[in-house]
DNA sequence: CCGAATGATTCCCA
DNA sequence: TGGGAATCATTCGG
């Protein structure tokens, strides 16, 4: 992944970031908590679900004489794109009705463009498009305007004008990779050109140096060798607790790092090949430069961690209770099912025993007889979830990956499991790891089983009180476990939480699908990162689905769960408030991924939600699937089938660990796109009605129903994106940090000549993580 | 420019 | 497929 150094020309965003990999490795990535956290921000900050747009009216005439009296047939070309799509857009709504009045484009409509010709790699059009636009203060500050700005800039080798906009403007974290990449390519050709040769990687180390980066477009977190110390501390945490981590370790260290898996397979190798001949490079300077945290590690260790692992059999577990006295330190083994005696250290203080046999540490789910801790997040004392702390029975999930994903598959190790401070559920994810103060890896958690008695109520709380759902839960015939909503200061960081799926009791007649929905109140929509929380294969979203929500999912590829009853996840659909449910339809769409860094594409997450593993589909009408109306028989070999009789705008979020929906701005407000999106996206679904009949049928109710599908498509590679892939020639992705997730003809609607007639509007291809999966 | 640190890559082996 | 060893390339500080 050394990557090349930046040195070609930057042809468009998606070149920017399929070209750097390392720095974007690591620069881009984020922890989930992270990731989520700037989610909310991001979301409102690219005016998801905007207030009242205000468009600014732009006359056809105006256009038509911008054409005209403009300064070149280019610009006219513009104007005209921009008439073309707006009529399209009106006519596609309103029936071709009329509405020929004033062309209006609200901010949100422009900085769609912006994108997607960026994404389309089309510069000089998007430079004509910009040139184009009114002085409108509406734009001014706008976002996706000011990257475009800065990209044509940039293309243009307008320097200055790169820097000044850049400086100027305080970006939100996801368009920090690409920004960052247009300011040091910037620095290397003007150097270049000013040497008139091309530069080395030192020479480009000191431009660097030269000209740091402005805290507009970074972070401040400091990297160093290209991964930041955050990430550093990490791995070196877990190295400590297991020399070899399996497999799912990797996978999870490699989502809360924000790295690849590659990045922390080669990291653990390296650290274990130079701890092995320190003779060579001192790399025990580091470890001696922190005494503390390689003290227990490297040599301890390897006492305590056998070793040779991986080959651990089925997960057998085993408590290593080491000799540490009092605060009980538990080996996390396969499955193990870990139940303390003497007590659980949380968050750096013992807890007896009696009270909380479990404990978990960041993102982790905990359950004790007193309460459960949810990401890091204490469940007040009050709840009703009642596990049996003797009999483990559920799959723990963080961060979005299930225990399962880590322990489930491969046997495990023996590992030390220590839980040391557990952060607080907003770093949970992205706390920092400082060496001397052991963090706890989210995520990491004693691979515990818990058997649920019963769910009922359920209060975490972060420091202050986080979520907390005070109604007894409901489980519906079909699995979802309904919990009404809950105060308003609800927060949540990775949402995913986990109560296994598989462990929940039938409570009625239908096969238990184990979802449990839980619904909070977003009213903060600050910090809750994940509106959406569905709990599938042992996986918990949390979401602000109505009371009467519906949680299925969908089938994941292929593989089933153990025995559970899958039908019912055959064709699942979560309803949920995500998307408005009013006319306005609005396409929300933008997902965080999993790292893709490795591959060189920017992770960062602007994401508005942060859906966990697995596809979701969401529906916002709360609607209540009865199982009649899933027609097994449509549904078996479809991805989805759900008759919902309901209104809404469905939203496909799936995958593996981060889904995120942003807002596209395509069709805020204004309502443009709501029916012809519908119609267009369902297109490829449904059989009958317009399009021809693609693969997966999805119930006819459902289709004239809603408005737009986003249909998800996995496919995926280890999580990351390759660069093949991240080329968004007609399709507008999004993607954050690890996943890839595409909305198909987005791009061709928009920018290609407006010829999305028959293309869907938006179609979200998720990929699915195969690993997850597997893990099951 | 040098050398150490560190991430990535390659080859070999089980 | 993953680990070990060797090696390369880049980063970073002096």
């Amino acid at each position: 992944m050394s990557s090349s150094s930046p040195t070609g020309q930057i042809a468009s965003a998606a070149d920017i970031k399929q070209e750097d990999g390392m720095e974007s490795a690591s620069e881009g990535q984020e922890a989930p908590g992270e990731v989520a956290g700037g989610a909310a921000a991001a979301a409102a900050a690219a005016g998801l679900s905007p207030p009242a747009p205000a468009p600014f009216p732009l006359e056809p005439g105006a256009a038509a004489a911008a054409a005209a009296a403009g300064v070149s047939g280019e610009e006219g070309a513009a104007a005209a794109d921009q008439v073309q799509l707006h009529s399209e857009l009106v006519g596609r709504h309103h029936h071709a009705a009329a509405a020929h009045t004033t062309l209006a484009f609200s901010p949100d409509h422009v900085a769609c463009v912006c994108e997607a010709l960026q994404q389309g790699g089309n510069l000089d059009r998007l430079a004509r498009f910009l040139w184009s636009l009114p002085q409108s203060d509406l734009l001014r500050g706008n976002e996706s305007l000011l990257k475009a700005r800065a990209l044509v800039a940039f293309h243009q080798g307008v320097y200055p004008e790169l820097y000044s906009i850049l400086e100027s403007h305080s970006f939100e974290s996801a368009n920090h990779p690409l920004l960052q990449q247009l300011w040091y390519k910037a620095r290397y050709t003007e150097a270049e050109r000013a040497r008139g040769r091309p530069l080395g990687a030192v020479d480009k180390y000191r431009l660097r140096r030269k000209f740091p980066l402005p805290r507009t477009i970074w972070d401040g977190e400091e990297t160093v060798y290209c991964f930041k110390e955050k990430s550093r501390n990490a791995l070196k945490e877990l190295y400590k607790q297991n020399r070899y981590p399996s497999p799912a370790e990797k996978r999870h260290l490699a989502k809360i790092t924000g790295l690849s898996l590659t990045q922390v397979s080669n990291w653990f190798k390296n650290r274990r090949q130079r701890d092995r001949n320190p003779s060579e490079t001192q790399s025990k300077s580091e470890s001696d430069g922190n005494p503390s945290t390689e003290d227990e590690s490297s040599k301890g260790h390897e006492d305590l961690s056998p070793h040779p692992l991986s080959g651990s059999s089925d997960g057998v577990t085993n408590l290593s209770l080491s000799s540490h006295m009092e605060p009980v330190y538990m080996q996390q083994l396969g499955n193990a099912k870990i139940l303390s005696s003497s007590g659980v250290l949380l968050n750096g203080s013992l807890v007896p025993a009696s009270t909380s046999p479990v404990f978990l540490n960041g993102n982790s789910f905990l359950q004790g007889p007193n309460g459960v801790i949810l990401n890091g997040l204490n469940v007040g004392n009050t709840q009703t979830v009642s596990l049996n702390p003797p009999k483990m029975a559920s799959n723990i999930v963080s961060n979005g990956m299930s225990m399962s994903d880590i322990l489930g598959s491969t046997s495990q190790d023996v590992k030390e499991f220590k839980v040391l401070q557990s952060s607080s559920a907003n770093s949970a994810a992205t706390s920092s790891y400082s060496p001397s103060a052991p963090v706890s890896f989210p995520g990491l958690i004693p691979s515990t089983e818990v058997k649920r008695e019963g769910i009922q109520t359920v209060a975490s709380q972060d420091g202050g009180s986080v979520v907390t759902f005070t109604t007894p839960v409901q489980i519906n015939q079909y699995g979802i476990v309904q919990i009404p909503n809950s105060g308003a200061n609800s927060q949540f960081l990775n949402g995913s939480i986990g109560f296994s799926p598989l462990q929940l009791p039938p409570v009625s007649g239908a096969a238990s699908q184990g979802n449990v929905s839980v619904n909070s109140s977003t009213s903060d929509g600050s910090t809750f990162t994940s509106e959406t929380t569905t709990v599938q294969q042992g996986k918990v979203f949390l979401s602000s689905l109505a009371p009467s929500a519906v949680v299925y999912t969908v089938p994941n590829s292929g593989q089933t769960i153990g025995s559970v009853k899958q039908e019912g996840l055959e064709r699942s659909l979560v309803f949920s408030q995500l998307m408005p449910v009013n006319q306005n339809a609005q396409v929300n769409a933008s997902i965080s991924s999993e790292n893709i860094s490795g591959s060189g594409l920017h992770p960062l997450a602007s994401s508005l939600v942060n859906v966990s593993p697995t596809h979701s589909f969401s529906l916002t009408p709360p609607t209540l699937l009865n199982p009649t109306e899933l027609n097994p028989d449509i549904a078996d070999s479809q991805p989805m089938s759900a008759p919902v009789a309901s209104k809404s705008t469905v939203t496909s979020v799936s995958n593996t660990n981060y889904a995120t929906l942003q807002n596209c701005s395509l069709i805020t407000g204004q309502d443009l796109l709501s029916v012809p999106m519908t119609q267009a996206a369902l297109g490829e679904i449904v059989p009958e009605d317009q399009v021809g009949h693609p693969s997966p049928a999805v119930h006819q109710d459902f289709v004239r129903e809603h408005r737009l599908v986003l249909q998800s498509v996995a496919n995926i590679k280890e999580n990351f994106l390759t660069n093949s892939e991240s080329k968004a020639t007609s399709n507008l992705m999004m993607l954050d940090s690890k996943s890839k997730y595409v909305l198909e003809g987005m791009v061709e609607t928009v920018c290609e000549d407006l010829e999305t007639d028959k293309k869907e509007l938006a179609k979200l291809q998720t990929v699915q993580l195969d690993e997850d999966m597997q893990d099951l």
